[in-house]
DNA sequence: GCGAAACTTAAATAAAACTTAAGAACAATT
DNA sequence: AATTGTTCTTAAGTTTTATTTAAGTTTCGC
């Protein structure tokens, strides 16, 4: 993992770059906010270590950078401000963590973990075919990056055919999703939704398969 | 935010309830381990402030249940037990941070914004939409740079909204995040506040898709 | 071309959300 | 402890929108 370590005094910069080596992070130094700028151009950096005082300005201005333009980039400060207020304001700037100086190593080192397992997560379950796609977390549809709104109904059937793409779903198994059992519904209603959704959508999403169903998908 | 916190000393716990409520959060509380797991059950929490010295057991126990079960589940630790070994345990365990009683309850609510922005994937404390801007540590709303004054259920229902700008949340969601539980909310009272909300803002700014839910934000 | 199935349309019905206003609960202040 | 003002909840009436129904039209396979 690459890690920039910005901090002005040479000794201690230098002390923490071999342990952090050893941490098994790959450590880029600088000790101004102008060369940490340019770091931060490169995008290569994944993980950033602050001190606050720097010779040519505050390291405030490279949080608040970072968090301006790579805004999940993790930040832990580390610095000899240690009041409350310094805290409160980092760490509502975006920092994700504040250690102040005199810190043990062994802390620090426990918190960039915490830091970077947090980079290796997870993210939201999509359903899509070509240029449809439904976030059922989320409820929304978009279709050409454009949301799309559905009532309740029209979102259930759309969900049950994606889930099941390729697959031919009778209108009977259709309405057995839509519908509470014992509400028996007496007329075309998934028809009409059908309908309804070809109108929003590109006609080839849906196919009918006459006397048998209707699918979703490619083929 | 529904937040957990695990902690048995009752003076101490009737007080952070009251200033974390203060805050905004939904607070449970309990003071045991077996009470926790049980709390643990619901999938309603959010986010868990935990004290580690618990009369019937370690509440280290609970954290490591947590990670098991709920990885990202975020938890901070609140404990006496401060030193270096006891830190790089708990967050080596899975603890998001760790802080060493006594401590600054600002700090505290700062780090708990630091979680449960990150639940959210904001950057800072800031949250906006055009220009309407909440500053969560501050407790502020403002609408084209006019502070305006929010209750506090219409304060965390816009919160709410804010921290899932394009998801859409329904009533049913917004009621778990507004009240505690067990306090069942009878009636139309989420529609009542958006209403309110509504007055007071861009009425853009909150869009209802019925028989699902409303979502705050562009789309 | 015939009949069954699916499509389309519009109107009727049902459901959800909005708006009010009143009073209960809660806080703050004296 | 009483008073005032604010915030929250309830509930009823209204409006808006979704869903169902039903009737007329088209399409498909035989």
């Amino acid at each position: 993992m690459h890690l920039l370590l910005v901090e002005d005094d040479e000794l201690v910069a230098q002390g923490l770059s071999r342990s952090l080596r050893q941490q098994g992070y790959s450590v880029e130094h600088c000790a101004t906010v102008k060369a940490a700028l340019q770091w931060l151009q490169s995008d290569q950096i994944e993980l950033v270590v602050l001190d606050l005082g720097l010779p040519d300005g505050d390291g405030i201005d490279v949080l608040k950078h970072i968090k301006k333009h790579r805004k999940s980039l993790p930040v832990v400060i580390l610095t000899a401000r240690g009041s409350i207020d310094d805290k409160v304001l980092g760490l509502d700037l975006g920092a994700d963590d504040y250690l102040a100086k005199p810190f043990d190593p062994a802390e620090l080192f426990a918190r960039l973990r915490v830091a970077s397992r947090r980079l290796t997560q997870a993210q939201s379950s999509l359903l899509s075919v070509d240029d449809v796609v439904m976030d059922i977390a989320a409820h929304t549809v978009s279709y050409q990056q454009q949301p799309v709104n559905l009532p309740r109904k029209e979102f259930m059937l759309l969900k049950a055919l994606l889930e099941n793409q390729g697959r031919v779903l009778s209108k009977q198994q259709l309405e057995n999703k839509l519908y509470e059992w014992g509400e028996e519904v007496g007329s075309n209603t998934i028809e009409v939704h059908i309908h309804h959704l070809r109108k929003k959508f590109p006609k080839e999403l849906i196919k009918t398969l006459r006397g048998i169903g209707y699918v979703a998908g490619k083929r």
